[in-house]
DNA sequence: CCAAAAGTGTTGCGATTACACCCATGA
DNA sequence: TCATGGGTGTAATCGCAACACTTTTGG
């Protein structure tokens, strides 16, 4: 009961960083510049602070390390084996982001030690951050499936091409391109825009971008995006 | 980063018990023996040891304030206001049950001081629990929208009504009898034992049981049982 | 014999799939 | 003019929703 004295313990964030850039969903990583664990590669981490919330030490500590701010960030899971962290016991908790690639390159490159792997192949990582990235990746494959929270990945405005691409790479599988943007459209989540991306292809692509009005009405619509019986190895 | 110093915080678990009785989906709260907030109607909660892991020490405190054991435990979510205990700050890691009540009904009755409300009515909870529960309930529709974990609220053996008032319950809907059936029965995930239950009706109701091998395949089928343009409050 | 709950079937409609060709353009 | 990727249409099938009557039996 809480009454009696309570034990205190470390607690710490960890961030799995999900990016797109167009082509691949990949994972930011940072190598670590201290012991243990020297030169390894790990998510970004830190400890909560008593006077923040668990949430605000999210956002500081994702931006203290990559300088990152402003990205759509939600929490994961606690994760909290006693041995997990061979330092000292620390339970964790462990949030992921969503971010376009391209939007914040500037604001990663120099001063911080980041770098992005593909999700289908990066390092080994610390402790139990592999858990933590397997994790992530389902819970964005389920989430996905019921919210248009990946549109986070994308720029602010995409072709349909890019659109397939990262659900694509999202369950890694080949939607059918007619069906897929016959099914999306109707979902009237997007505004077609006047503007074509001509770096694609010669004939360019008609750029969208989304009717955050309609995030609501309609959701039930992304299900037939994705929840078919072939596609649910997320399940 | 964490080579600093680790600042050191109490970290709490609450359960979120849900039941069912066959007719209503139910929450289990206990009155607090003690200050502050003496009296008042919370979950079941305590502190997490340095020694034990957090998934332990919810099933440990579950059990010590209920006496339930062996039932179905999942973590819900972190919470980590800094006002969010007005003793210390504390970052609680809540969890949520299934039970069906009547099994339980020995182990939880004398020695214990819990009770159950009905999830529609129930009495203005401590800290921040009745955002816990509100966030619990949510989970649990859209968790039960894509997996069977709602049969943890029935006895091995159910009829076919109890299963439909269970999800009528859970989503605070009314399912077709004649579509829900069916749709169920297609999922091939039950199995229809010969005898039959005559309290419920004087015809008497098959009895059937949850086929586990099946869990994995035809998951899908669970979808389309819950998932229609009309009834997804819980998005 | 009647009340009360269990159980079952059909049909029309809308949605989904599978599938292949034309379009626009830069080189 | 041709290669490249963008964009669109249709027909056949399947699944879903809507809907009402029969069965059983205890009292």
């Amino acid at each position: 009961m809480k009454n009696k004295k309570a034990p205190h313990i470390a607690v710490a964030i960890d961030c799995i960083v999900f990016g797109f850039d167009g082509t691949d969903l990949k994972l930011l990583l940072i190598q670590r510049g201290f012991n243990p664990e020297l030169h390894k590669w790990s998510l970004m981490g830190g400890y909560v602070n008593p006077e923040e919330s668990v949430d605000d030490a999210s956002v500081r500590i994702l931006h203290q390390l990559t300088g990152l701010q402003g990205v759509y960030l939600e929490q994961l899971h606690a994760f909290g084996a006693v041995q997990r962290d061979t330092t000292e016991r620390t339970v964790s908790i462990a949030y992921f982001a969503l971010i376009d690639i391209a939007r914040y390159k500037q604001q990663l490159s120099a001063d911080y030690h980041a770098e992005w792997f593909p999700i289908r192949d990066f390092p080994s990582l610390i402790f139990d951050h592999n858990e933590m990235v397997e994790l992530a990746k389902k819970r964005l494959q389920y989430k996905a499936a019921l919210h248009p929270v990946v549109f986070e990945l994308l720029p602010q405005k995409f072709t349909l091409p890019q659109i397939q691409s990262m659900y694509d790479a999202v369950y890694e599988i080949n939607f059918d391109k007619r069906n897929f943007s016959r099914k999306l459209l109707s979902t009237d989540l997007l505004i077609k825009l006047d503007e074509k991306d001509k770096l694609g292809s010669k004939k360019g692509a008609f750029y969208y971008t989304l009717n955050k009005d309609k995030y609501k009405e309609n959701l039930y619509k992304i299900f037939s995006l994705i929840i078919t019986p072939d596609n649910l190895q997320f399940l």
